[in-house]
DNA sequence: TTGAGGCTTTCAACA
DNA sequence: AAAGCCTCAA
């Protein structure tokens, strides 16, 4: 069988296994994806069904990778095959299954931020002051107890919390849980531990499940979770075809309550586990694996493996010293281009990795400057942007009237003179009504003074709602979106503002747009609630433009599954990588330390590893030491070099340039240097730099004032001034009017000024 | 009562 | 760099 050629021996024996529990033990790049689309295939080939097969990986990119390569072995059938990330099959369940136990169909799934809009919203009801108490603290605490076994195993939420003296973490807790279910809403960590409760409480469901699902295939199953434990546990349970793939050396998810007893007691929770030791490097060179392997030698909680290169020796590491986060810039970009020319490597061939999102800004810089083309995996994604979220809270809320977060993002946006006032006003007749606060605004139960803009809002989304049933047949989802767009007034209200600013966001909506329209050609049936769910989870990729050859930039966790010719490992200082909050404890290190051997294994034939003496972070500039990390390599893989920034050598003049003058100055001139010789390419979107130096220029023809530059006026308050500055148009005409004491900026549209004559 | 601009604070990794 | 609070103007 021509399936089983391109196997070694161990990974021909685990395509082979397909009966009962099978443990793959597979070291960084030993072909453990090619294993699971191998037997994938060959269970296909065997006579199983493709739907009968389940498998679940950890991010949507790599479940993607996985379908294709699946299709390109079997063909078109290997579209039925189950393949998602664990949320977006949990989400898949409890849609499907989830009425048995009372989740309705049309549940919205809260990502971090809403989660921390209805905390502020609970800390306030009860009167705490929610800057001293950080909405962002108590989600992930909520959701650190969420992950526990105990919480799992019904032990009552208040004696896992955490004591606090300044207030009652359970009640919070408690209320949090109540709203949600009010809003008919579901949080990550819902979808998981609702999904265990289904499979625990409705053994029709589970029967059903099993019925569909024969095999199972878990990949990263050193990062599971304990529901998601459960969950393989109980789906798998009647065929017990369990294969679960993983790593512990690559464990990097304990803080999202990732358990390596999981994989560590594997054999021990199944009886006639076979297991399966891969340990063939096909992917790096013999000095880039046993660099990284020197280095994750030093955890002491870890099983032995004896991983080896098939790939044999290839260049040093270069280990580069750069005298700060402007050098290490330079740094990279120039071995970039310098091997772009001297090699045949194309931008996709190159990874510039880092320890936090923060990082990527002066790489971005840099690449933007020589013109370089990248894309940027995480960190600020698309569908953060405030436009977008907008746009999909508005979908969220007519698909889920329950949704009260999205309603109080939306019902004011565009402004409508619907401000906090009145919105109190409405959460308190809901309240006290025990209705929600859609049926207040429906059924216009407010009294006193009503805000002339709520009837228009309420025709708004009494219109849109109308039109839903009709959403998947007759209109398409795109058309929808569009209706939403227009009838919102939300396009309306950029257009008027025209600005630079505006305009971008309003390229952003016609991109979200496009990509819901190719969303639907690819799926004919797709329904509102599956497109929000869909983007709810996925997250990794930032623009959906843009799939052209590109240099990628990313965080090391994101990299993982992923393998590029040439690495960057940015960032390696103390307090960096290994970050600062992992620094005092040993399991905090060692966890950092597995995520330096992710990104190392990354690479296959060059890496590149980094540090800045100096380093500037939101505080100040601070002096920063060699990672750790870097010690731990022993010294004859490596070849070091010094770089010291040709555009900002900050140490040399570092007491009276730096320490006085904000660094946003800096950035301004660096940026000025940044945009010379490019000024024939003003209109190019993706450069930044120009449109936002040109943005801060007042606007002085075609403003439609009727005042001039220079001219005069009388203010009846402030006197007699002189107009400075006239930014906008039309109805937004500002002026920045000097009264001899103080400057101020006036709207002309209410302004009472009289020319002076 | 709403909206805009200035000032202060704060900063991990992800589905 | 970005988000939140405070103050001022209409």
């Amino acid at each position: 069988m021509n399936l089983l050629e391109k196997l070694n021996k161990n990974q021909r024996e685990a395509v082979l296994h397909t009966e009962g529990p099978l443990l793959i033990l597979a070291g960084a790049g030993s072909g453990k994806t090619r294993v699971i689309t191998h037997r994938i295939a060959y269970l296909i080939e065997k006579g199983i069904r493709p739907y009968n097969i389940f498998a679940v990986t950890f991010t949507n990119k790599a479940a993607e990778e996985m379908k294709n390569r699946v299709m390109n072995i079997v063909g078109p059938e290997g579209n039925s095959v189950f393949i998602k990330t664990f949320h977006s099959a949990a989400a898949y369940i409890l849609r499907r299954f989830g009425e048995a136990i009372n989740i309705t169909k049309n549940f919205t799934i809260y990502d971090m931020g809403d989660q921390e809009d209805l905390i502020k919203k609970i800390l306030i009801d009860l009167k705490l002051d929610p800057k001293k108490i950080r909405p962002a603290m108590i989600a992930s605490k909520i959701s650190e107890i969420k992950d526990k076994e105990d919480y799992l195993e019904g032990v009552d939420p208040a004696l896992l919390l955490p004591d606090y003296f300044a207030f009652n973490f359970a009640e919070v807790f408690d209320l949090y849980r109540n709203k949600m279910t009010e809003n008919n809403a579901l949080d990550f960590n819902d979808l998981l531990c609702q999904t265990v409760r289904l499979l625990r409480e409705s053994k029709d469901s589970l029967k059903d499940m099993q019925r569909m699902w024969r095999y199972f295939m878990i990949d990263e199953y050193q990062d599971t979770n304990y529901s998601q434990y459960l969950i393989a546990k109980y789906l798998s349970s009647a065929t017990k075809n369990l294969c679960v793939v993983g790593d512990d050396d690559q464990s990097i998810y304990s803080w999202r309550g990732a358990d390596i007893k999981n994989i560590l007691n594997f054999e021990r929770d199944n009886e006639n586990t076979k297991v399966i030791t891969l340990e063939e490097n096909y992917r790096s060179t013999k000095q880039i694996l046993d660099a990284a392997y020197c280095v994750v030698q030093n955890n002491v909680n870890r099983k032995n493996k004896n991983i080896k290169s098939s790939r044999g020796d290839g260049e040093n590491i270069t280990w580069c010293i750069a005298n700060n986060e402007y050098g290490e810039g330079e740094f990279v970009i120039n071995n970039i281009i310098s091997l772009k020319s001297r090699e045949k490597l194309s931008n996709r061939d190159f990874a510039i990795f880092y320890r936090t999102n923060a990082q990527s800004r002066i790489f971005e810089d840099y690449l933007r400057r020589e013109k370089i083309p990248y894309r940027i995996i995480g960190g600020m994604k698309f569908y953060d942007r405030k436009e977008i979220k907008d746009i999909l809270a508005y979908l969220k809320f007519i698909v889920n009237p329950n949704d009260s977060i999205s309603l109080f993002r939306i019902i004011n946006t565009p402004v409508r003179g619907i401000g906090k006032a009145s919105q109190d006003k409405i959460s308190e007749i809901a309240r006290s009504e025990g209705i929600s606060e859609w049926t207040v605004i429906r059924d216009e139960l407010m009294t006193g003074k009503v805000p002339k803009g709520l009837d228009d809002f309420k025709k708004i989304i009494t219109a849109l709602m109308n039109d839903l049933p009709e959403v998947p047949a007759q209109i398409k989802l795109s058309k929808f979106m569009t209706d939403i767009v227009e009838i919102s007034g939300y396009r309306e209200n950029l257009r008027e503002e025209n600005t630079l600013e505006s305009s971008s966001r309003i390229d952003n909506i016609n991109e979200l747009i496009n990509s819901i329209y190719d969303y639907e050609q690819s799926d004919l049936d797709a329904t509102p609630e599956q497109f929000i769910q869909d983007i709810s989870l996925y997250t990794s990729e930032q623009n959906p433009e843009e799939k052209h050859d590109c240099v990628t930039l990313m965080t090391v966790h994101n990299a993982k599954g992923l393998e590029f010719p040439v690495v960057f490992l940015t960032g390696m200082e103390e307090n960096t990588f290994p970050h600062k909050f992992s620094i005092d404890t040993e399991n905090g290190i060692e966890e950092e330390r597995r995520l330096c051997y992710v990104g190392l294994t990354r690479a296959m034939d060059r890496i590149f590893i980094t540090n800045a003496e100096l380093r500037r972070n939101f505080m100040g500039t601070e002096y920063k030491t060699p990672s750790r990390f870097i010690d731990e390599i022993p010294r004859e893989y490596m070849n070091m070099k010094s770089y010291i920034s040709q555009m900002f050598n900050r140490e040399s003049k570092f007491d009276e340039r730096f320490e006085t003058r904000p660094y946003i100055q800096n950035r301004d001139k660096f940026k000025q240097a940044a945009s010379i010789n490019k000024n024939e390419n003003r209109n190019d979107p993706s450069d930044k730099i120009i449109i936002s130096s040109e943005k801060k220029e007042p606007e002085k023809r075609e403003s439609g004032s009727r005042f001039s530059l220079k001219e005069s006026v009388v203010h009846p308050e402030f006197g007699v001034g002189k107009i400075i500055k006239i930014e906008g148009t039309g109805d937004n005409v500002k002026l920045t009017i000097d009264f001899g004491t103080k400057k101020r900026i006036l709207l002309e549209k209410y302004a009472p000024l009289d020319k002076l004559n």
